[in-house]
DNA sequence: CGCCTTATTGACTTTAGTCAAGGTAAGTGG
DNA sequence: CCACTTACCTTGACTAAAGTCAATAAGGCG
């Protein structure tokens, strides 16, 4: 078991995880990078820190480096011209943040609680890639994972009842390793009714009455604003079975 | 090594298309591999052709291949344990189909029209790209692709109104060139009315009373269910830029 | 030609969105 | 440290819009 000091720090090298497009074992996600990746990966990028609230990119700037992160819950979000948002995913330890089209970032990427990252370079990475092809396999490897994990987004979102598309959201954040230190029935919301809102296309008040909701069956204790937790593991599990797909 | 001029005819070449992440000019989808990449690829690989409504991959069989569309249309769907169908995607050529996790694919990919393809087995597609870091690239480069027009797909599927998804599934269609041969008001709807609302996340009747709608306005022309035209260019685009977002 | 699938249309219901108000938590400055 | 201020969350009443159920019409295919 960690010390409270040790798990307080966050990895000190770059990490990807993703489940396998082949020769998958667990079903689960896995570090795909081999410790000398990681030495490699470092050598040609930064430790950067962001605390709660700073943008990492901003959509439409010029697309200079991606990030890879280390701690801390990361949203990306789509601005369009009428002023509304759109949050197209939640990034968790292990993911890449920063894609781009033609040279702009598509997606403004906002820090929900303190980050710690590793800044990687575009034009450093795209060569260490094109001489290490391994390394590049995993890179397209965690593409493909997201590209996974954006599809499940969409299914949530073509879900018509509101309450299906929270118990989804909220069993994304369980699988993802969003709880509370030392408590794994208790999910850790870092970010707010309207980003839960921008994500599952409801309104906040449609987000907050499906939280009541479920307080009010007994499925979930909704204490604070900030975490949830669940109070019949057995009945919040069957609602994710019936309404998950695959 | 070197084809004949006429071979291009006589024997069509694997193709990916994308917006680069990097060193984007137009703004559009551009061919990513040089005739000598496809020639490489074409070597592992073979051409297939699939008949309208015949299964291309089987969601949970083991991924063994993906292909790459030459022409026609392909839907790719999960099925969930109620039966309940969400279509992820619609190909068209130059796409690549058969995203797989832990060794399964993870959709049905369905012909909706005659479609012909290369088929690249995941043995030998892994080797090559393991020897060839360029060509890896533009793999890399359009799984990233991928994971924006899924993003999009999310953005659409967010939307309340059911309009407002109907104009930004045609705008999709028109923007891949499903368009009718020599006519390009005339969009193609080689999919069916419930493909439609599986992707869109409506019903059939919403689908129907939408595209009605339009028709009434002068907007659309809908003489058959399987292809639409536009009526009144200025008005649909003004819908497009109204609802698109960035 | 007739059967079966697909598409459209109508009447009604359900559900989430909208508008408005009240409550709670967090952060600020005296 | 506490009152104040603000942003965030919740709740209620009402509305709008899509879903559902049912019937009809149009296409496609043997």
């Amino acid at each position: 078991m960690d010390s409270p000091a040790s798990s307080a720090y966050a990895r000190p090298l770059p990490s990807i995880s993703a489940i396998p497009f082949r020769h998958g074992r667990s079903g689960m996600a896995v570090p795909l990078l081999a410790e000398a990746e990681q030495e490699r990966l470092a050598t040609i990028g930064t430790r950067v820190h962001f605390s709660a609230g700073s943008v990492i990119h901003h959509q439409g700037d010029e697309a200079d480096c991606i990030h890879n992160l280390l701690s801390g819950v990361v949203k990306s979000c789509a601005v369009s011209y009428d002023g509304s948002e759109r949050v197209t995913a939640f990034h968790f330890a292990t993911d890449l943040i920063g894609l781009a089209e033609n040279d702009v970032y598509v997606d403004t990427t906002v820090a929900l609680e303190p980050v710690d990252a590793f800044r990687l370079p575009l034009a450093a990475l795209e060569a260490l890639l094109m001489r290490d092809a391994e390394m590049e396999m995993h890179f397209l490897c965690k593409v493909c994972h997201e590209l996974r994990e954006e599809q499940r987004h969409a299914i949530l979102l073509a879900r018509r009842s509101a309450r299906t598309k929270i118990v989804l959201f909220l069993h994304l954040l369980q699988t993802r390793g969003c709880l509370e230190r030392g408590n794994d029935a208790e999910i850790r919301l870092p970010m707010k009714r309207r980003d839960i809102a921008n994500y599952t296309g409801l309104t906040v008040e449609t987000v907050s009455r499906a939280l009541q909701g479920l307080k009010a069956e007994g499925i979930l204790g909704v204490e604070n604003p900030h975490s949830v937790s669940i109070a019949d593991p057995a009945r919040f599990a069957q609602l994710v079975r019936a309404t998950a797909n695959s």
